[in-house]
DNA sequence: GTATCACAACTCCTCAGACAAGCGGAGCAC
DNA sequence: GTGCTCCGCTTGTCTGAGGAGTTGTGATAC
């Protein structure tokens, strides 16, 4: 049997609940204007301030928008999902398959296109990552995301940045269960796979560049499953 | 001389801002617990229930999370950066670059996996593209978004849905103007390259699936610098 | 000394009532 | 038709009150 974690739930959220299912499944189209509050607070059996309080974190999320003796309108039929939530929930295989996909292609166009000031950044960023191999866990992994963060910055692709920074807080949480479970002796190793990296999108090596991303990846999934 | 709307902008608001500056500036970082709702109140100078609708609307953005009893605690020091927004905002070769670096991929790996009910989904959705070509320009773009959706969901990666679910506004805004501007008389001829998509991930050839696609999205890009 | 329990202080939660401020339509004068 | 005023409805804001949950403290029992 699982337990579910009971949770009071505060009548503000119950009625925001019920006010999301009433939008999202589609009763009230983007663009209806809600019934008054005093009218909602009646049907609901609550408040109006309880209601009113729903209203604003229906607003917060992007759904509802209260405007000044008109009423409230409904903004949007669906909460924003948040690709960064959908990581975090996602299997860690499916996760590393699509990270695989970028990383690969960015550190190809990265070599193609690196800039003088990219190479700075990237050496800078191999040379935290090797110091802060000796200090604690946290600091060596945020600073090998770092230069991960760095080799797709090179892209120059201000959209595959962002979209690379979706992947980061999975990605921290990963490495940090990885090094926890495994400890990190063997991953000073890397600074030479990682440093191979760097002068391959210094030198403009696009192939070499892919392929060692490529085996840095693989190598990183294989540990998991080990 | 720009005019710029005016907004009287509500003391809910005017106070949200003020405590969404005090998390995004850090100094309220991650954990901290926010001073009592009457301090806050005298603090910013309005009354309680605007203290609480506004700590409601910022934790609608999952910045706050108020614990009765306990307190108001800090959940997040960022506003969550939805990456379909900075989609919207980013630069359109960006954008395509990112979506020609996905898509190829996805289409490499849909001819790898497919199943019988991705092939049916997929002939499903080139059939519907095909007869949309004779009804409104909406619909069009509707079933060809639709037609590439089913390609990328063939892959098996729910992660990669996800994603190229993100670009799907921006596709349609994008093929929207294209649309517009160019007339989509010889839109048709795409569906030869899209037939041949098709039977490629059918027949399981990831080589042709991941070319045609490449080909495809090349020559969209194309049209539109023309 | 340690563990347990009761309690008090503090917090958020909910409600009701009152008034202010803004929007939008009805009706009217021109 | 145009412009005006007025009125009803809506959200915005404040206050006061009591309820319910959490947390730390201090007394108590062992």
């Amino acid at each position: 049997m699982t337990l579910r974690s009971i949770q009071p739930s505060p009548l503000v959220e119950q009625a925001a609940e019920q006010l999301r299912a009433q939008i999202t499944g589609g009763a009230w189209p983007v663009g209806t204007k809600l019934p008054g509050e005093t009218t909602l607070a009646a049907s609901l059996g609550v408040g109006r301030s309880t209601v009113r309080e729903a209203i604003r974190a229906l607003a917060g999320e992007g759904l509802l928008q209260p405007r000044q003796g008109a009423g409230v309108f409904v903004l949007a039929a669906e909460p924003r999902v948040d690709f960064g939530d959908h990581l975090r929930k996602a299997a860690i295989a499916d996760v590393y398959e699509v990270r695989m996909m970028i990383e690969t292609r960015a550190a190809r166009l990265a070599a193609e296109r690196r800039t003088e000031a990219d190479v700075a950044a990237l050496e800078a960023a191999l040379d935290r990552r090797t110091r802060a191999a000796r200090r604690s866990d946290a600091h060596f992994i945020d600073a090998d995301i770092a230069l991960h963060t760095a080799v797709v910055a090179a892209a120059g692709n201000p959209v595959l940045t962002a979209l690379f920074e979706q992947f980061v807080p999975a990605l921290r949480e990963g490495l940090t269960a990885l090094v926890a479970a495994s400890g990190r002796a063997d991953e000073n190793l890397g600074h030479t796979a990682h440093a191979a990296l760097v002068a391959a999108v210094a030198e403009g090596n696009p192939e070499r560049a892919e392929a060692l991303v490529s085996e840095e990846i693989a190598a990183t999934t294989l540990r998991r499953l080990a």
